[in-house]
DNA sequence: TGAATTTACTTTGCGTGCAAAATAATAGAA
DNA sequence: TTCTATTATTTTGCACGCAAAGTAAATTCA
């Protein structure tokens, strides 16, 4: 081949795109029992976290696409996991609030990510723990 | 916290989900200037190792959803970067065959492996191998 | 051989991810 | 103060990713 560096063997990006996706859908069968994709399901984690932030810090902690998240905070609104509210004194900003069923909902969640991580056996707890490194190193240096 | 399991900063997958977004957007310039999204640069890079290869055998060396490969090729022929041809002994079967635009892009896609590298200089050549293998390691357990 | 099954792919509908444009409200500058 | 710039969010249009249903051709098996 006269491009080795253009061999999938040897893309990063591409293992981080099969991982990416195929995470996601091992979440599927556990996020359907919630109701919840899995961009909905990081929007609950970070709102178990710390509710009544503004949108702007929900994307920040998310990383979800601006654009997304307001489709997104539609649909949970609907199925009334959370409110979106004005700010009274910034009219620009709106603040997403956890209802009871969102709050709730925690305690059924509870026991996903245990079930995900035994979905990856080979990896050892030192090596998901170099993962997470990696990864943080990458995502510093892509943000 | 209740549950710290549940915190986003524990979770292996919302890092591999904004590591993944981060480093496609990453490509795009580069990509941008070839005229090509990221999936259909994986689609480039897999003819170029071997051209005139049927669809099942994309689909399992890209990973790609067997959905939208449909379309993306549909895409691609359009651009004439390729054709997709019926293969006569078995008319289920169809086989992707690069055009010459397709065969001359891979010269210019030759330098941007190296241009997405210089993304990511917190990560060393040999942490480069070990996020490699423990990507593989996920994607096979996951597969 | 003919019906049922399987294989290879396409289509459909929905949920994002993304860039770019639009909107609305606040902040800042002349 | 008024005009401009900035901030916060929404909208739009396109490209996937995915599950599920559909289609057509080959294979299997009674």
């Amino acid at each position: 081949m006269k491009y080795p560096q253009l061999k999938l063997d040897n893309q990063i990006c591409h293992r981080l795109y099969m991982a990416s996706n195929s995470v996601v859908r091992a979440y599927r069968d556990a996020l359907n029992e919630l109701e919840l994709t899995y961009p909905q399901y990081v929007v609950m984690m970070a709102l178990w976290e710390e509710d009544e932030i503004s949108i702007a810090q929900l994307l920040e902690k998310t990383a979800i696409d601006g654009g997304a998240m307001t489709q997104i905070l539609k649909k949970m609104t609907d199925k009334s996991l959370l409110a979106v509210v004005k700010n009274e004194t910034d009219k620009r900003k709106r603040v997403v609030k956890l209802h009871k069923h969102g709050i709730q909902l925690q305690q059924q969640a509870a026991n996903i990510p245990e079930q995900i991580r035994c979905r990856f056996p080979s990896i050892t707890q030192q090596e998901a723990t170099q993962l997470i490194t990696l990864l943080d190193k990458l995502n510093t240096d892509l943000s």
